[in-house]
DNA sequence: TATTGTTATACTCTATAACTATA
DNA sequence: TATAGTTATAGAGTATAACAATA
């Protein structure tokens, strides 16, 4: 059974009459109700994510990096002479489209690809010295403004528990 | 400073020196390190929220709903008589882009416009029967598959509280 | 034959400007 | 003049197929 146009109509107009009560035409905008929507776990990792992205953005914007750029020149740093695809599947970027983010920071001198000297099809990767001067400032960034903040907001204790909870899930679900 | 072109030809070499010690050719695939990533709260919030999303796509497969699709049926219930852009702007949906979304749900019948009495601009939303059917099943699949499996994973103490933190951050941060 | 880096391509999300019809 | 819904469009992000060089 679906709803008739009559229901439709009526409906429309009940939002009419319910309507003007708090002093004839004042922008009345009662908040809407979440409902289960507050208890949808991956509804509040998505609104998260994007603050905490958004914030990140905007700590690390003297040095112009995304978050998924900090994250490759951290791996960089802690793996040298690692190809592109070793890279790129460790933090769940598809070869292809590791090849244009690549561009966008060797362009800009903080990485460099050398071709490997025992398999001649393999780019291996590393930290210009520019892209670790980059890297040091932008950790600075991150740790005194972004995950400084993050630690005001939960306490150091809640954040561990966020942290490791997050790592499960996104180990282990 | 910049690393120079010898540089990264001897860090070439050298990726090929340390090389073979396993085995002679034995796919050696070691680990990689992931530093400092495994302690950026933003990283695995992003890695966490892409598992359990496709998690829900999977639990809720049979229904052919999306998170976000599912997300506006839920507030259509809570809230009938809304129009676009209240709906749009609680989700944090573009206006524009919600048209497309709403088009979607009209044709397969699970939700309705109406033309306002009060204001002819607006475009009153509801669930029709159908689209309240789908929900039902919906959240069941949700409840029974999903949140059950995550539930299992953190145990309810500990999901209850990374929710508080999640909604904590999405609101105040 | 298989793999690395690459190109081309497509599809989804997200973002902004501007139009129309109403107010 | 301002607002609701809409269109067009552009840019990220993500996905797959296929090619050249190399193994």
């Amino acid at each position: 059974m679906t709803v008739s146009k009559a229901a439709v109509v009526d409906a429309a107009k009940a939002s009419r009459t319910v309507r003007k009560e708090p002093a004839e035409e004042a922008t009345e905008t009662s908040p809407l109700h979440l409902g289960e929507l507050s208890e949808l776990l991956g509804y509040s990792l998505k609104r998260a994510q994007l603050k905490v992205f958004e914030d990140f953005l905007h700590c690390v914007a003297p040095l112009q990096l995304t978050p998924a750029q900090f994250s490759v020149l951290l791996l960089l740093e802690k793996n040298p002479g690692r190809n592109q695809t070793e890279i790129a599947n460790t933090l769940g970027i598809l070869r292809p489209n590791f090849v244009a983010m690549l561009d966008g920071l060797e362009s800009r001198d903080l990485c460099a690809r050398a071709r490997s000297a025992n398999d001649r099809r393999s780019h291996i990767l590393m930290l210009t010295d520019k892209g670790r001067a980059v890297l040091a400032r932008a950790k600075k960034l991150v740790a005194s403004k972004h995950e400084a903040r993050l630690n005001e907001l939960l306490g150091p204790a809640n954040r561990a528990a966020l942290l490791s909870m997050l790592t499960k899930i996104a180990r282990e679900f």
